[in-house]
RNA sequence: GGGAUCUUGGUGAAGCUGGUUAUCACGCCACCCUGUCACGGUGGAGGCCACGGGUUCGAGCCCCGUAGAUCUCGCCA
């Protein structure tokens, strides 16, 4: 096809361009028509250019200009000229000059858009679905996309400066059990055989190791079947890495000089040399979860020294049943009423998690105490507040659960909750590591243990002769990056004894025969050398959305799926043909 | 599977304790305009107020149900 094809970009001129010709390429992004002069904003990838039809312009051309409407494709022929010198457009990179056309050609047109391209789209969301290819278009999502690859992109020069391989494994894997639900794929030369997508790489990347590829990362697609959140789509990007003869600190030395480089490249953000490393009981008793938000103090205290010496009785009941109480305080705001409803809402958030009942107690003047709790704790005002440090203005919110890891929780709702709305939260990245997870959790509905993070991680030393005995103290070599409230990688220091292997699938109630089954390659594999080894994954998706401040990961994937694993814009998932199933071997059971 | 919130011209919102012609901004169409840059001005078109029932003299508003959306609990090694 031939058309007018373009010079320069729209980012492209400055002032040293002052009376060249140009083509132009791009689409109207705003057309201010003022009858005998007309500026048209013209946009691409790069930036925007303003071009002037004015009286001087022939007949056609001004006609040519008049025709044109909000993101028509087309080329521009034209002088660069300089503006005025009162015209100059400081917010724009273009804004000393502009280009006067001789010449517009219309590339093609485009139909009364379903909403308006700006910075951000307000439309709701499902819409902005269905068109994502215009949404695109929106100088947020073109900034947001262009952080991703820029992102990838300092990955990628900083890990292969320091030796490490890209290397692919297969996204046609086989179906493991544990873990999320796998996406099959049925297999058309197999008859009721299917192959799974890849939840992570992990086997492979551990068979990597065997291989002797002792540095090894690559940017991988992950698929998991479950339902979507804010942070989480059924598909995603991880850069996964593993490292061999490497211990626990290796691999966060250079996660933290991998994210100090690459944060100081893309966004000229300095990150510190160490991240803050946070015991994982820890975690949970002093922020309520597993992956605190470190902008903002507020934190969890244990409540129970001092309301065993009040009058709680319900509280101390709690306690007497071996339960926790646990105490957050929510200072004083200027302008912020900590109004009956807003204490209600609170109450709501951390009921969500488990706890009952919020009490809370109102600090005024001289620790004067009043609220719902405040008559429990007669005679013991200044201890409690010395204890909490909590002051005149401030309200402390309890909860109580017989159940640690959900009293945490509760107490973490308010805590989180308290950020957001007191305005608690500084700018910024707060990166850590929690660390010490431990390997096994109960699984009361199976009624058994499993592995908390994943069964091919290392037990710390301590803990190896006595797995068996009892299982739920055990610890791994394991680690989460934090950041800013969102786990942001995973990882750990891996198994590679058979034997030490074999015991963690016994304690997963595997027996030995289904474990050969099921992961035989990988015990194999270890029967032949392996080698120590250790590794992490980042999701990507998810540190561009908090690297560009959003709150959905839908804003850091160029074509992501709704909140019901639907793509509007294609719709899908969709039926398939009957051939197609017959191939496969497959009848569709619908459900009633 | 559960919970919360929501659905009003193409888009985003307003619409109070139910009251007659559903309001505003942007966009769209037409015309005017020589320095705009989210240009401005004048005029115009465009709505069964998600759908189905109900209460009422009267429903965008109240009640019930359905569908869809967003967030969330469970789930996510």
């Amino acid at each position: 096809m031939n058309f007018t094809k373009r010079t320069v970009t729209c980012g492209a001129l400055t002032a040293a361009d002052v009376g060249k010709t140009v083509i132009l390429n791009g689409w109207v992004h705003r057309d201010r028509n003022h009858g005998a002069l007309h500026f048209i904003n013209l946009r691409d990838r790069y930036g925007i250019t303003q071009v002037v039809v004015d009286d001087s312009a022939s007949e056609e051309l001004q006609k040519a200009a008049a025709a044109l409407k909000m993101e028509y494709c087309i080329a521009v022929t034209g002088v660069v000229r300089k503006r005025p010198d009162n015209m100059i457009n400081k917010d724009m990179a273009t804004g000393e000059i502009e280009v006067q056309a001789q010449k517009i050609e219309i590339l093609s047109k485009c139909e009364t858009l379903p909403f308006m391209i700006d910075e951000e789209t307000t439309a709701n969301e499902d819409l902005r679905l269905k068109y994502r290819f215009l949404d695109l278009r929106s100088g947020g999502m073109q900034k947001r996309i262009r952080l991703r690859h820029e992102f990838i992109k300092a990955i990628r020069d900083f890990l292969c400066d320091k030796d490490f391989y890209e290397i692919e494994t297969p996204t046609l894997i086989r179906s493991t059990p544990e873990g999320a639900r796998d996406f099959l794929v049925p297999s058309r030369k197999y008859a009721g055989k299917f192959y799974a997508l890849p939840q992570s790489p992990q086997l492979y990347k551990q068979l990597l190791m065997v291989s002797g590829f002792d540095k090894y990362f690559q940017i991988a697609r992950c698929y998991r079947d479950e339902d979507a959140r804010g942070d989480r789509q059924l598909e995603f990007t991880q850069l996964d890495l593993e490292m061999s003869f490497v211990q626990r600190d290796d691999v966060l030395s250079l996660m933290e000089e991998l994210f100090g480089y690459v944060f100081k490249r893309t966004m000229n953000y300095e990150l510190p040399a160490h991240f803050r490393r946070i015991d994982y009981f820890d975690a949970m008793n002093t922020y309520g979860c597993d992956k605190p938000d470190l902008r903002f103090e507020c934190e969890i205290k244990d409540l129970a020294p001092i309301v065993e010496k009040s009058t709680f009785e319900a509280y101390k009941q709690i306690l007497a049943d071996k339960g926790f109480v646990k105490a957050v305080v929510a200072p004083a705001t200027e302008g912020f009423d900590m109004t009956r409803k807003y204490l209600d809402s609170l109450a709501e958030a951390a009921k969500v998690y488990g706890a009952s009942f919020v009490p809370f107690i109102k600090v005024g003047e001289n620790h004067a105490l009043s609220g719902s709790a405040a008559k429990y704790f007669t005679g013991l005002e200044e201890e409690l507040c010395s204890y909490l440090g909590a002051k005149n203005g401030d309200v402390i919110l309890m909860v109580a659960h017989n159940n640690w890891k959900k009293c945490c929780a509760s107490a973490g709702a308010l805590r989180s909750k308290l950020g957001k709305d007191l305005g608690l939260i500084k700018p910024g990245f707060a990166f850590c590591w929690i660390v010490d997870f431990p390997l096994f959790e109960y699984n009361e509905e199976e009624g058994h243990w499993e592995a908390a993070h994943h069964m091919f991680s290392m037990p710390q030393a301590k803990f190896i002769d006595t797995l068996e005995q009892n299982p739920g103290e055990v610890r791994g070599d394991l680690y989460d990056m934090v950041v800013n409230g969102y786990e942001c990688a995973s990882g750990s220091i891996r198994i590679h004894d058979v034997e030490l292997q074999k015991r963690i699938f016994r304690i997963c109630n595997f027996t030995d025969e289904e474990a050969e089954k099921k992961f035989g390659f990988l015990l194999n594999a270890f029967k032949y050398g392996p080698p120590p080894h250790g590794g992490i994954a980042p999701g990507i998706d998810r540190m561009v959305m908090i690297m560009s401040e959003q709150s959905s990961i839908k804003e850091a994937i160029a074509f992501p799926k709704n909140s019901f694993a639907v793509s509007p814009m294609d719709d899908c998932p969709n039926d398939v043909d009957q051939k197609q199933l017959e191939e496969l071997h497959l009848a569709i059971k619908y459900p009633k």
